[in-house]
DNA sequence: GCTTGCCTTGACGTTTACGTAAGAGGTATA
DNA sequence: TATACCTCTTACGTAAACGTCAAGGCAAGC
């Protein structure tokens, strides 16, 4: 069955909202200097507190303590997001990890600015090798679609999907905003 | 240390041309029905045998044999090259096999297709997404050349690559054609 | 004081997509 | 005839990215 890559467990039962009234009353929302549990990083980004655990053995992310627990600052959190973009392009976790190194490079060694700048150049070269792709699957999926919509066309008009009405459902899906009976029929 | 998706192996050792002298001189290279063995579609995509088997164990082809030997048709090879797209942009393997598979659909079944159907648009939004997050990954990384090139153009601006050279060089690589003195360079 | 719930650190398990070796057979070349 | 080089199957190994217990600590609430 084809799902989109939801992962296996939701962490989005609670909302980042009820964690903080509980947890970060002492934290203004507005204040960059706001920091963050584990779980709400979680619920901010459906991802597992293993895979953040994870993430900061593998030297991505260094988020301070507070005794045993773990706390997270605004900096670790845009770092995150780096992270999960860089990981839905399809680079490796080692790979993110060298481009936030050289992100940080704040020694300002010039060999090194100079290594990273080449280095961020191919990478920007291969994302646009891979949007190429992209499109060409794209193209591939659109043509399979049209065969398929001739076909239903010819033999069972009433199963033609309207695909205005089915875009804005998927859409909402995708912003995780709604959970319509469409869905279900998707099955 | 930073690479492009360079397998470990290459089969490239061989051109297809070498393999086409030497095996298939009863065949023509222009009519369609043309039929390649394994080496002349590892060579040609710089896969290895080991993928291609694998590929056919989990059903997403199936080769003709010529005694124990797999014979792939150009239908296979196309099949190939879609599968290849597809994990390039992300796909896994089964996602790629249910994706080939609705497109061989071809027992006519309207609710089959219909579902096809669905499934195809909401992979192409996901596409769309991905390319999303890939232009954003573009910009970041575009942003991270600027500030790295301020800062060598204020530290050392001898040690500034130029961009245009460099674009071309790195084009052909890619293009796998030359290796170059400046992929030396790289390290 | 006890349960509930979230946190921690191991440590072993799992899936994907092959790699890699082992052993055997077919064919072309020296 | 020997050698090299391709092919095959079988089977165990592996790297990445976590999942999944297990065992324990700290705080809040009843």
């Amino acid at each position: 069955m084809i799902e989109f890559s939801r992962p296996p467990q939701s962490y989005a039962s609670r909302t980042a909202e009820q964690r903080a009234n509980t947890e970060g009353r002492r934290f203004d929302l507005r204040r960059p200097e706001r920091s963050f549990t584990i779980r709400q990083l979680c619920v901010e980004f459906d991802v597992t507190p293993r895979a953040l655990r994870f993430y900061e053995d593998k030297g991505l992310l260094f988020p301070a303590r507070d005794g045993m627990n773990r706390v997270y600052s605004t900096r670790d959190r845009a770092r995150l997001q780096l992270i999960l973009r860089g990981k839905r392009v399809g680079f490796s976790l080692s790979e993110i990890r060298e481009i936030l190194d050289l992100y940080d490079e704040k020694d300002g060694g010039a060999v090194q600015a100079s290594r990273s700048l080449k280095k961020f150049r191919e990478r920007i070269e291969a994302l646009r090798q891979q949007r190429e792709d992209i499109d060409g699957a794209i193209q591939n999926l659109e043509e399979g679609c049209i065969r398929l919509e001739r076909q239903l066309t010819e033999s069972r008009p009433d199963l033609l999907p309207k695909a205005e009405a089915y875009d804005s459902v998927l859409r909402a899906r995708l912003d995780g905003q709604v959970d319509s009976p469409l869905t279900a029929l998707a099955e």
